[in-house]
Parts: structure tokens; sequence; C-alpha cells
DNA sequence: ATGCCGGGCGAAGCCCGA
């Protein structure tokens, strides 16, 4: 089963790039993020003709989630625990029946938190903390599941191509490391780390100043696994030439395929 | 030090992202 998470920064605005992607990766389950459009503006014909269920958590402008998947979609709940006060469009989990086995996948979009010393800050890491509460609770369960998404955290200096020139962004801030080290600290994998040791591999290259040309990216997208998901982990890799597309998001696809 | 680019909104130019 290979699951997969692709911020697309507007779907409608991406639907010929996503749709291409689609059938080419052929992924089984599919998280999307910052859909940008609401539930009754989703292009459900276009993605359920590809053969995907789907579950989505939309927003207008802003924001928003969905999952796709081949296999059925036994239950979905939109939304992180703890979310009085919170409209944002940015959680999004199923229960998804593979081949017999029930496996949960979160769709996740991370508030970016920019800038520090700001509520837009304050926010992301309480945000982050409802993530950590609400992972340490689904862990109890011992069953597998898969956090996917764009965490607007750049866990590790070799993830950026140069850490200096994002000391004091929000997505390099130790707080927000260390929110993110909390989640690994409680027994979740990083599958693209535990398939890959290299330095300077990258999800996100912004569009501005040539950073695409010169490599200059970010890894912030992320899939983390339970134990249990961990265990069946074969690969994990990322689709670097979509961003060398036709109108290509800023960010590429990540993908795991695991053994279930 | 700021904007670079690109999307949404909505019909020009601003807000936002990372």
């Amino acid at each position: 089963m290979k699951v997969s998470s692709f911020n697309v920064n507007s779907l409608k605005a991406r639907l010929v790039n996503v749709k291409e992607w689609l059938k080419e990766a052929d992924p089984d389950i599919v998280c999307l993020q910052e859909t940008k459009c609401t539930d009754d503006t989703f292009p459900r014909g276009e993605i359920e003709d590809l053969g995907y269920n789907l579950a989505i958590h939309g927003q207008k402008t802003y924001n928003g989630v969905a999952i796709l998947s081949k296999y059925p979609i036994e239950d979905a709940t939109p939304g992180l625990p703890e979310g009085d006060g919170d409209d944002h469009a940015r959680y999004l989990e199923a229960v998804i029946s593979v081949n017999g086995s029930a496996v949960r996948i979160a769709s996740i979009y991370l508030p970016n938190g920019n800038p520090i010393g700001t509520e837009k800050f304050t926010y992301k890491l309480s945000w982050m903390e409802r993530l950590v509460r609400h992972a340490r609770n689904l862990l109890k369960y011992e069953e597998p599941f898969v956090l996917a998404g764009d965490y607007n955290v750049i866990p590790m200096p070799e993830d950026v191509y140069d850490p200096k020139a994002w000391e004091g962004d929000a997505l390099y801030q130790p707080e927000s490391r260390a929110k993110f080290r909390e989640l690994l600290n409680l027994g979740l994998t990083d599958a693209f780390r535990a398939c890959h040791t290299e330095p300077h591999r990258y999800t996100f290259w912004d569009y501005q100043a040539g950073r695409w040309q010169k490599d200059q990216g970010i890894r912030i997208d992320h899939l983390l696994l339970s134990p249990q998901a961990a265990d069946r982990l074969k690969a994990c890799d990322i689709d670097k030439d979509v961003r060398d597309r036709e109108k290509p998001s800023d960010h590429v696809p990540i993908w795991a395929e695991l053994d279930f």
C-alpha cells in the first residue's frame, strides 16, 4: 500500500498537475493540503473518476485538507481535538480498511507560524501541542497509523540549504523543532529519515529568488508512522520531478510504501 | 532592507504563504 502527502497550493489551480501525478504515481492513499476550496466546490468527479473515495475538510481561500483512497474509507473526522475557537481546516483523520487491516490516516496542514513573536507563532505551538496530545492518545491503541502532511517544520540543519538564512523563521525555531521532536520521542518514525540518511533532500522550494533552479529547498512535508505502521515500512521517497512541471505547486509529493 | 513568485479574491491591488 502506497500512501502519499502533497501540499497542492490550491487544488483548482493544480488540477491538471495533480491528476497527471495521480495517474503515474498511482498512490493508494493521498493526503492533500491547501486545497483552498469549500466542500461544495471540491472537484469531486475529477478525482473519483481516477478511482478514489474522498474525505474532505474544506475552507474558502485558505487551508483545506482532504484524503483520497482507493480502499474504503470507514470513518472520517475533521479537526484536531480541543478545537474550540479554531476555525482553520487543517486536520482530517480517517480510518481506512486496507486488505482487512484498519489503518488510521491523518492529513495535516500545520500552521506556518510566521512572524515569530506574534499570535501566529503561539497558534502554531499550541496547535503542535494539541497534535502531540492527540498522537499520545492514538498510540494507546497500538494500531498502525500515519500522520501525513505539511508540518511547516524543518527538523534538522541538514534539511535546509542554508540554516543561517532560516534563523528567526518560525519553521526553524528551536521551539518548533522541539515540538516536532516531541512527536518523534513519543515513538513515531519519520519515514523519510528511516529510509534515507543523506542531507539536502527537500519537499519545498520557494517560487521566488530562483530557489528551485538553485536547489535551495527545505524538507517540511513528513510522514510520521506509529510503531505498528513503521514495522511495515518498505520504502519512502520524494517525487522531486513534479516541481519541474508546468504550473507546479511549491511543494512536491512524499510517499511511503507500507506492507499491508 | 525589501522584493522576488504565485494563488485568492475580484476586477486593482492587497493579503498570505514559507
